[in-house]
DNA sequence: ATTTGGTATATTGTATACCAGCTTGACTAA
DNA sequence: TTAGTCAAGCTGGTATACAATATACCAAAT
């Protein structure tokens, strides 16, 4: 007699509490993020296990995840704190940032299909009035979604791994000079300039440009943002 | 009354015993490196305290940092394995690997003293007469020697901590193909031009041969290296 | 003989207890 | 009044105890 057969998708079990306590504090952290914020920072292991309604011990291994990618830091006897970034490691992000996207387009100009391509100048069309100041909120996030692409499309998963860390660090960094209406018009047009020589296939001018970008970004930090240091 | 200016480096007290475990286990693992190693790659925790003296609470730290690191795996109830590369990761490390490294000559045209650059060339000194292949070894201390010395150049922290996170990794490989004759001369003719573009301050260009030669070594390990998978 | 189910054991996940080192505040003495 | 010392408690570091689960082995039934 044949057993019936049921679709059942396996339960991950264990990956329950520790990175769900990890992932907990990295999102509350990252909502901080609050650069003005002035009050101490330090994180209280006993304070927060009872927060979240666990021990210690888990608290302890979430926040040595976080230290290991810069959003605490911890001193020997004295406890946890939350990173606030230096102007510098802001920049160097960004530079960093320039390399693997860089990279990221021209791989994508040897290996991505012209169907992957056009997905891109898809997400643009919505904007082709140039109304853009209007919409700046939803610009944002296409702004977003067009730098998570490349980095998808490039078929590079540590490539993109590790410039999403990078991306996640310079999040709140991003909303604060977006909103610059300027800055959100050259966007676009970069972005377009971009797509056009992906779709060209020629590596060092999509390199080159999407390099360029980031250096745009870089130059306004290191001109404009004042609320660090 | 001034106070006595005494130059007095911090003693990192507290750094002991989480961060001592944590440098041991990396070491371990590296030397252990062994892609030809057959057995189970398991890491008791319990039996690790016992050798390490100490209890399973700051090993299982450790884990988790090298867990983020990449070199472990931890399964929910079944305990911290060892990595082993597959091939498609080692090219991707390799690419990545070139994104930074390049973006760290087109730092190094940017901003660094020619004094600086001169130290590149120092280094290739002894191996004019061209007799590299008697001194192969050695030679393999200078080659890592510069690809550090470029990012070190660079100024960039994060540049340099990322890339040299790869080296680990990419370490091992590295030992096994730089046996082979002729890609140790081509690889000093490669720096020497390298090193021309940076006194040149020409950033493309430096850009581009660091790039391509570290692609070379990405088409190598993709043609020649069977080990894996 | 093979397969299936149960039990025992071993190992990880979590909680708690203990220890050491700071920090802080109060009390005393100059 | 001020400075210095001592003590207490607070907090993180480490060890250990307990709970949950996975694996392996054994027995029984078909």
């Amino acid at each position: 007699m044949p057993a019936a057969v049921l679709q059942l998708e396996p339960i991950d079990a264990g990956e329950a509490l520790k990175s769900r306590i990890y992932l907990r504090l990295k999102k509350a952290i990252c909502s901080v993020n609050i650069y003005a914020e002035t009050g101490e920072s330090r994180l209280d292991e006993r304070q927060l296990g009872e927060a979240l309604g666990v021990s210690r011990t888990p608290v302890r291994e979430a926040l040595v995840r976080l230290e290991q990618e810069g959003f605490v830091r911890t001193v020997p006897r004295k406890g946890a704190f939350i990173i606030r970034k230096k102007k510098k490691e802001i920049l160097e992000m960004i530079i960093v940032w320039e390399a693997l996207e860089s990279m990221a387009a021209r791989l994508i100009t040897e290996h991505a299909t012209d169907d992957d391509i056009s997905t891109l100048r898809r997400m643009f069309a919505k904007f082709d009035g140039g109304e853009v100041k209007a919409r700046i909120d939803e610009y944002s996030a296409t702004n977003i979604s067009f730098h998570q692409a490349i980095l998808q499309l490039s078929r590079c998963e540590l490539l993109k791994q590790l410039a999403e860390n990078l991306f996640i660090h310079m999040r709140s960094i991003r909303m604060q000079t977006i909103g610059d209406r300027d800055r959100a018009k050259q966007s676009i047009i970069d972005h377009m300039h971009i797509i056009e020589a992906l779709e060209n296939r020629d590596a060092d001018v999509a390199e080159r440009l999407v390099r360029e970008h980031s250096l745009n970004l870089e130059t306004h930090v290191a001109q404009h943002v004042t609320f660090l240091d």
